[in-house]
DNA sequence: CTAATAGTGTCTTTGAGACAGTATACT
DNA sequence: AGTATACTGTCTCAAAGACACTATTAG
C-alpha cells in the first residue's frame, strides 16, 4: 500500500460531517425577522429549525450556504453573506457528530422572495425576532440566533452594512426603525440623521415616500460595499 | 434497511476531513511573536507551518486545539483561546478536501514552555511576526495568520485582552510596548497611560521592576476575564 | 383644523490627541 | 556628571448626547 492511500485509510476514520446553517435576516413591518424551516426529516420533523445542510465535497462553505438557502428562498442574489461561528461541540446533533458553520445572510428585498418548500423542509416563513416559535435542536440553534443577533448589532454600529437589509430606496425614518429594532431601543430623531448624514452614507434621490403624513424624501445607499467605521449609530 | 442506516449510508460520502490550526501569540524581547512547526510528514516535509491536525470523532473543536497544541508546546495552561474563523475553500489542502478551523491562543508566560518535536513535528520555534519564514500550505496558511493578526489587533483595541500575553506583573512601559508592537505604530506614553488607569484596568503591586534607569511600578491585571470596551487604545 | 409624519439647530459634556519637562536609579 | 528609563498635566478640538419646535401632506 502506497504512503497516500495509507494517509487515506488512516484520515477516513477521522472524517466528520460539516453542515452549513443559515441566519437570514430581513426588515420587514418595521421589525427584524428571520428566515426558518419546518423540517421534513427526522430529527424534529415538524419542527421548525434554522435552514441548513450538509456540506458537499465539491462545493465551498459559502457555496453551500447560498445553495441551503436558494433551496429555501428560490433566490437570495447579491445578498450580504459572512460567516458567524463554527459550532463543535461532540453532542450538537442527536444524528451524532456534526460541525456546524454558521452564516449570516442579510436579505434585502424579501417580500421578492417565494418561500417554499424543499427537499428537507415542508415549509419555510420569517418570524419576528422576538416572537420566535420552539426550535428544533433546541438551545443549539437558538445560540446561533442569538449569536448572530449579537454580530449583527455590532455590525450596525460599525459598518454600512445596514444597506443590505433595505431596498434601494429607502427613507432616514425607516432606516432609523432599523436601528432601533437591532439596538432594541429608541434614538434620537435629529442625532441620528446628523451621524448618518455626516457620515456620507446615503445620496438623496429625486422622489419622495407616499405614506401617511408629509411625504418624506428618499436615500440610496452611495454604496453597498462593506466599509468598516469607528463607530456609526 | 432501517432508516438510520440508511441515514448514515448518505451521509457518510459526505463526510470531511476537518483540521483545528492554532495561532499561537506571544510577547518576546519587545515582539509579537508567533509559533510554527516543522513538518514531518508530506506535504510540506521540513517546512514550517501552523501548528494543528484533525478534529477527531470524540474531541470538540477546542479540545482539539488545545490536545495539538500541547503537543508542540508541552502545555498551555488557562491560556487565551478564541476562535477565528473556518476556511473551506475547496481546494485548500493538497491532501484533498479539508475544512480548517483556526484558533487563536495568546500564551502569557512562553519562557516556561519547553517547545518540542511532536507525532506530527520535528521542531517548534517562535518567529517574529514581522519574520517569518517561507511557509508550508503557502498561501493559506499566511491568510490565517494575516487574519489572527487583525483579529488581535482590533482586540487589542476593544478588550483587555492584552493581559494574557504578559505575565502576573508587568510595568505599563511593557504594556505600551505590546500594543506597539501589535498596532505596528508608536504611541504618546501620557496619553497611553491616561487611558489604562482611567479604565481601571490594572492594580499597582507592591513591588518595582529591576531594569536598567530608574525602577518602574509593577501591576497586575484586575481581571483576566475578556471585558469588551468601547475603546481602549 | 386635526392627525400623522418629516425635518431642523444649539448647548453641554466628554474624550482623543498633541505636546515637554522633571524624577529616580545606576555607573 | 552622564545615561537610561519612569513619571506627570494642560490645552484644544471633535464628537456624543440631551433637548423642542416648525413644516408638509391628507382627510
Amino acid at each position: 500500500m502506497d504512503n497516500y492511500s495509507k494517509f487515506k485509510e488512516i484520515t477516513n476514520k477521522w472524517k466528520l460531517l460539516v453542515a452549513a446553517d443559515i441566519v437570514a435576516f430581513s426588515f420587514q413591518e418595521r421589525q427584524l425577522k428571520v428566515l426558518l424551516v419546518k423540517r421534513k426529516y427526522e430529527p424534529g420533523v415538524g419542527q421548525w429549525a434554522i435552514p441548513g445542510g450538509f456540506v458537499r465535497e465539491d462545493e465551498s462553505l459559502e457555496e453551500s450556504a447560498l445553495r441551503e438557502l436558494k433551496e429555501e428562498t428560490g433566490l437570495a442574489k447579491d445578498c450580504y453573506l459572512e460567516q458567524l461561528y463554527t459550532f463543535g461541540e461532540v453532542t450538537r446533533d442527536p444524528r451524532g457528530r456534526v460541525i456546524s458553520v454558521a452564516y449570516m445572510v442579510l436579505i434585502n428585498e424579501p417580500e421578492k422572495l417565494k418561500l417554499k418548500a424543499s427537499d428537507d423542509a415542508t415549509d419555510a416563513q420569517w418570524f419576528s425576532v422576538d416572537d420566535l416559535p420552539p426550535l428544533s435542536f433546541g438551545s443549539a440553534h437558538r445560540k446561533i440566533l442569538e449569536y448572530a443577533r449579537q454580530r449583527l448589532h455590532w455590525k450596525l454600529e460599525y459598518s454600512n452594512v445596514a444597506f443590505s437589509l433595505l431596498g434601494a430606496h429607502f427613507t432616514l425614518t425607516e432606516l432609523q426603525r432599523l436601528y432601533e429594532s437591532v439596538y432594541n431601543e429608541k434614538l434620537d430623531k435629529r442625532n441620528f440623521r446628523k451621524k448618518i448624514l455626516s457620515l456620507d452614507l446615503v445620496d438623496p434621490v429625486d422622489k419622495v415616500s407616499s405614506e401617511l403624513g408629509r411625504p418624506a424624501q428618499l436615500y440610496n445607499a452611495r454604496t453597498k460595499k462593506l466599509k468598516i467605521y469607528t463607530r456609526i449609530v
